[in-house]
DNA sequence: ACGATATACATCGTAATACGAGGTATTATA
DNA sequence: TATAATACCTCGTATTACGATGTATATCGT
């Protein structure tokens, strides 16, 4: 898939996948592959940013003698999910507009 | 709005600008007005990028003494914007994870 | 007559970010 | 005993939306 259209989605994506449970990067990814398989090069960037701008916290554990770094969203990272919702609508409008050109086509019969 | 939600997605929305008639420049940017505001920098990078893509062709003309470059949608461009179509269905998968996760606070009546 | 606004094109630099390539280390499985 | 799975990480690159800025003509109000 073009990666473009997801800029800005999986920051909202991964900030979702930990919304109800603490989680881990490698879980994270496992979660999300059904919606989107991310590499973990992208997820660890996104990880970082998101604790750079306060949206989740992170807490380091040991599991099987392997390290795991627990992540858990803040205040500040549901309200930008609450934010992401809004902002979504006006999106979907676009793609709505974009759509709707691509349906004429179709109405008409042109192949 | 957050710019990086828009990436990928002005390409396709100045083919489906073009798509039912050539237009040039300041029309398409006064046509899509009410779905997205975009920049004339922004917009002119688009166009000479889609140019380069052959997903349309340019021809000059003159109005009022003014030139004009108007611009036509190609056969590449209008498989474009039925791959568009394809892609914005995971897209919109994705977001709607997103926004599941939202409404379940809402449900759960959480602030 | 003259300034403001609209029309119409263009370039340059920057910030943001998704991802591939590569690295380290342990545990489980075939 | 290899191979895969788990689990973390860094670095560099390509893409692209946009602000700032520049050029030039037409139109409109006062």
């Amino acid at each position: 898939m073009d990666a473009q259209l997801k800029r800005g989605l999986l920051d909202s994506c991964v900030l979702a996948a930990i919304r109800n449970k603490d989680s881990y990067g490698y879980q994270i990814i496992k979660d999300l592959k059904p919606y989107t398989e991310l590499s973990e090069s992208t997820l660890y960037t996104i990880l970082k940013r998101l604790e750079s701008a306060g949206m989740l916290t992170v807490r380091s554990a040991e599991h099987n003698g392997r390290l795991r770094k627990y992540y858990r969203i803040t205040g500040a990272g549901t309200d930008r999910l609450r934010e992401f919702r809004e902002e979504w609508s006006e999106i979907s409008a676009i793609a709505e507009f974009i759509i709707r050109e691509c349906e004429n086509d179709d109405k008409a019969g042109i192949s």
